[in-house]
Order: C-alpha cells, then structure tokens, then sequence
DNA sequence: CCACAAACTGTCATGTGATGACATATGTCG
DNA sequence: CGACATATGTCATCACATGACAGTTTGTGG
C-alpha cells in the first residue's frame, strides 16, 4: 500500500509486445488478476491470502509481490482502470460545457459503461469490487487512498478545462474534490436499502442533480 | 485497522472513575498516545513499531493491542477527538443559519481551536498529525477511512439540522461528503508551497468561500 | 550456435502488525 | 480475608511485506 507500486504496468509501447518475455509477463498479470478476483469474489477479500491467489497461477507468493506491491493493489487495478477511462473521456469533452455538466455526464457514462461490461472487463468484478470495499476495512482504506492519489491528478485535468491553473487557484481543486465526494455519496445511498437506486450510475446521477441545485439554500422549517 | 475497536473510548459514566482500576487504565491510555506521538514526531509513523511505543510505557506489545486496535488507532484518537468537538459544535450553531454557513464557521472554528491549542491537547500534535498523514501512505489511508465512518455521522447530524432525513433524501449525504471534500481540497492546498495559505484554518474557509461561489459556473474562456 | 548479460523466479530469512489461548497478577467487593 | 472479575504477560501463530542470494530463462551479439 504504503510502498511504490513495481510498475507493472500494463505495458506502453509498441502494439505488439518486443519479446516473449514481456507477454509472459502480462500474462502472467491477468491471470493473477483473474484468480484474486474469483478467489476474491468466493471468500472474501480478507479471507483470501496472497499465498492463495500465488498458488491459484502456481507461482510463489515472492513473485506475487513483484507483480503487485500489495494485495489491495491487485482490487485496485481494476479502479486504476475505470479513472484512466474517466480521466481521458473527461478530458474529450465538448470544451464549453460547463465543467460541472461535463463531469456529471462523464462520470455517469463511465459508471454505467462499468455497469454494462463496456469497458474491457467482466462487470461482475464491478459489482464484486463494490461489495468487497464494503466488506473490507482494509480494501476500503487502500480505495480511498487510491482515489486521493488520482485526485490530484484530477485536478490537473479539471484546472487544464477550466483555465485554471491548479497551482494558484483552489478552484480546481475544490471541484475535483467534490466530485470525488458526489461520487462518495452515491456509493453510500446505493449501499442503503431505503434509497430507491439500483444502479450507481443512477445514484451518482441523482447525487450531481443534489450538486448543481445548490447546497446552501434549505434553511431548516420554510420551503425556501 | 479492520477489526472493530477495543472500545476503550475515554470513558463515560459519572465524573469520577468509580475504582483504582479505571483510573489506572485511562492513564495507561494517555501515556500510551503521549509515548506514540512522542515517537511519531522523532521518527515518522511508519518507522515506529508497536514495540517501541509498549516499551516506552513499559507493557507489553501485546497489551497495546488491547489499548488500541491498530497502530494508527492511536494516531487517530486525535481526529477521534477532533471530529466529536466538530460535531457538537455543528449541533450548537444557530438553527436558523442556512447549513453551508453553519458547517462552514463551525469547521473553520474548530480547525482554529485546534491550531491554537484550544482543545484540550497540545497544538504541536496538530501539525505531527498532518505531517505524518502526508508521509504515511498507510495513516493517509486510515485517515480517511476514519472520515469516512465519521462521514455517517455527519450526514446524520446534518439531516436533522436541514430537517431533512437521510434515509430518504440524497441531500444531506451529498452536504456532507462535500463538506469533507472542501476540507481536503484545503489540505491539499496547505501542503502546496504555492499557495498563500499559512493555515489549515484559512485554507478551509478558502475552500468554503470558493464552494459558496457555486462551482458549476466558470465556463472555459469567457466571463461567465 | 555459443557465450554473455539482463531479467525473472524461487527459496530462505527476517521484520512487523495483529490475534488467540492460557496462566498469572492485580484490583474489587462481599 | 477470600471469591470473583478483569488486566496483563507470555507464548504461539498467521499474514503481509521485503531483502538477499542463487538458479533459470530469455534476448543479444559475436
């Protein structure tokens, strides 16, 4: 968690990988991926060692820890994924919509492309990823720690639409970081049974309606 | 981190701690959060072993574990502390104010209280504690996820003020992780040498101006 | 094709956080 | 004081994580 991720990642340059050896290694990747996510999905996230998702690719737990630097890391691949997807579809937006808008349907069109499996993988992880952070303390930590890194980031791209430059203007970085808290809510709401919402994409939707109204008006006991 | 907590909270019933035994375990408490900040401060939270905070107090490791359910619930108590002191003095605000005021002044008020050591610990913890939440990735982890399980709370208290209830309606949710947001955007900015900000106390209520300002609005290029 | 360098892997050892089990010491109360 | 509850220490054990070293595979160049 704490320590620097091994830069495994899922590789960058040219389309066709070099060598034997990289594609091994990506292999190798996915499949271990793919085994913490069914022993995940089985067990649990605490319940499951890394000894376990090491033996699933009969590889030892040593080499596990040259793929991941952890094992929320692995849960967090699949958030890595969804803010890059979100990062760039923020970013192609029509560059005179108002930047809350733009977010509100970006964020609500890659949720429900998560939801409906358009984006590359299984959506059940999506749902078992939803779960899991719930269950987890751990997992919901390494999440959170997660987001706040892709925060800044966030806010980079935000400021970059806005026109702002984050370094000297807390805009950005206010709105970044109340989408993230948008986004946070509706997870919440989705969680609980009494909220009408099935989806997240749903929730997160009616959560940014909240948003672009406005927060400050509802004094207590007189229909403002 | 993950498992429930000891509840070994400060106690509660009548004012004077009926035995000896009571007395002697609170005590052992405070030495043990005093002996780990001391520690924190000299060496950084993720360098400090459980050992060495037991043997500073002269108890066993295994005995802090029944003190504290983490190594970082003893960082934590502090924001424990802090965010009790938020909550009640969000409770004691005027009813009339409209909410993003209230919370506002309240949160500003309270951070300042904290600055200036003004809540019954020494203000220097303060800084230990924002210092070492930027360097441990694991802390910033738990940090947050404690905001989180406050962020509940929050929204509780937030719903009754607004007279609204929770388990219906998504506004005091979306207040609330606001509300966290804006405070993280101002801790974020604090930690940035470019901004002006000297205080988490003014940044916050920075961040609060700007979240007042409604965000929706700064449409790329010309003046709104 | 062979040799060499680089990179990947396994094994072993170690440190740390966290928890269960059990015995012991200490405070509490009749 | 004696019976009881609770706190603590010791010991054992597990899981996560990392460093060190050796063996193996792969890529490269002669």
């Amino acid at each position: 968690m704490t320590a620097t991720a091994p830069e495994a990642h899922p590789a960058e340059p040219g389309s066709p990988p070099p060598g034997r050896r990289e594609r091994k290694k990506l292999q190798t990747r996915e499949s271990l991926i793919d085994a913490a996510f069914r022993l995940f999905a089985e067990k649990g996230f605490d319940a499951t060692t890394v000894e376990e998702i090491a033996d699933a690719v009969d590889i030892s737990s040593r080499t596990f820890f040259r793929y991941f630097a952890s094992k929320e890391d692995v849960a967090l691949t699949f958030q890595e994924e969804q803010s890059r997807a979100l990062m760039a579809a923020l970013a192609a937006r029509p560059p005179d919509e108002p930047i809350m808008t733009a977010i509100r349907r970006t964020v609500v069109g890659i949720t429900r492309a998560c939801e409906n499996g358009e984006l590359g993988f299984d959506p059940q992880r999506f749902e078992c990823m939803l779960s899991m952070t719930s269950d987890s303390g751990a997992l919901m930590a390494g999440s959170l720690e997660h987001a706040q890194r892709k925060h800044r980031e966030m806010t980079q791209v935000i400021g970059a639409r806005m026109g702002l430059d984050p370094a000297t203007d807390l805009r950005p970085h206010v709105v970044a970081a109340t989408v993230m808290a948008a986004f946070r809510a509706a997870s919440e709401a989705l969680a609980d049974p009494n909220f009408p919402y099935t989806t997240l994409s749903e929730a997160a939707d009616a959560a940014f309606a909240v948003l672009e109204e406005g927060l400050n008006l509802p004094a207590p006991q007189n229909g403002r």
